[in-house]
DNA sequence: ACAGAGATGTTATAATATAACATTCAATAT
DNA sequence: ATATTGAATGTTATATTATAACATCTCTGT
């Protein structure tokens, strides 16, 4: 990866740190075209890739779309919670869980290499606001 | 729901079944346009969405692509195993986890609604066959 | 038969993603 | 220094997935 590479893929983790909320990866291409106005979606996409690959973004399945890390470092098999109000991401580790999982997988002699765990409902900020109104 | 459009989900339940591996919502079209030349994408979409909202199959989030339930009865989060090698999916069910997942998530007051738990790996068949080789 | 409501059909287009190939860059050997 | 080379990037085009918007049909109740 040569340094044009990380150039880009900084510029993605700073459009994407520099919004709290999980963005397509249009959106970023976008917010990148008014400095890069000839930049294509495979640019986009190779940038998100690497960053995912390193961990250092998170792909949401269930949306289509991207956020940065939350706890920096490289691990898999975050739990993302989505708050289906207010669009926050909230990001959970749990050894345990993740344990569980793949022995309820593995029942059957499957071996993980991946996994995706997200759950979709309203975070407590927007409970508690709904609770006032 | 009138008559035919119980029919149509009858329908695309079937191409889902009659194929153990997921399908993409386009690949259910092209089955069925043998027999209804003038179907188009709303007309499954809308099939594909009625059947996962009742529970006879489920959508693959990290694959974009649907399968027939394997485990009749209304449930949601289901864990499905995606073998990468064959394809195939398996579906297990976990009270135990659900619980541990959505008291992770709770932690910070959020509130879970729907959970999507998709594991991607190498399946028992697909693992045994390869040691062989 | 007729009206109304809801489901479906139909057309068009939006949003997401990648294939394929050209170009550039940087590292290395000569 | 410069030619070589291999990987990353840029670029064009297109494939794939999904839905908006509106027309039409079908069933139900009267």
């Amino acid at each position: 990866m040569s340094e044009r590479g990380q150039r880009m893929q900084a510029q993605v983790l700073a459009v994407l740190r520099s919004r709290r909320l999980p963005m397509s990866a249009y959106e970023v291409l976008r917010c990148l075209r008014e400095e890069h106005p000839r930049l294509a979606p495979p640019t986009i996409y190779r940038a998100l890739a690497a960053l995912t690959e390193r961990g250092k973004a998170h792909r949401l399945e269930s949306l289509n779309a991207f956020v940065a890390c939350q706890r920096d470092g490289h691990h898999d098999a975050s739990i993302l919670s989505i708050c289906t109000d207010c669009g926050a991401v909230e990001e959970n580790l749990s050894t345990d869980l993740l344990t569980t999982l793949s022995s309820i997988a593995g029942k059957s002699g499957f071996s993980p290499t991946r996994h995706v765990i997200e759950v979709h409902g309203q975070c407590g900020i927007c409970g508690s606001a709904e609770g006032q109104a």
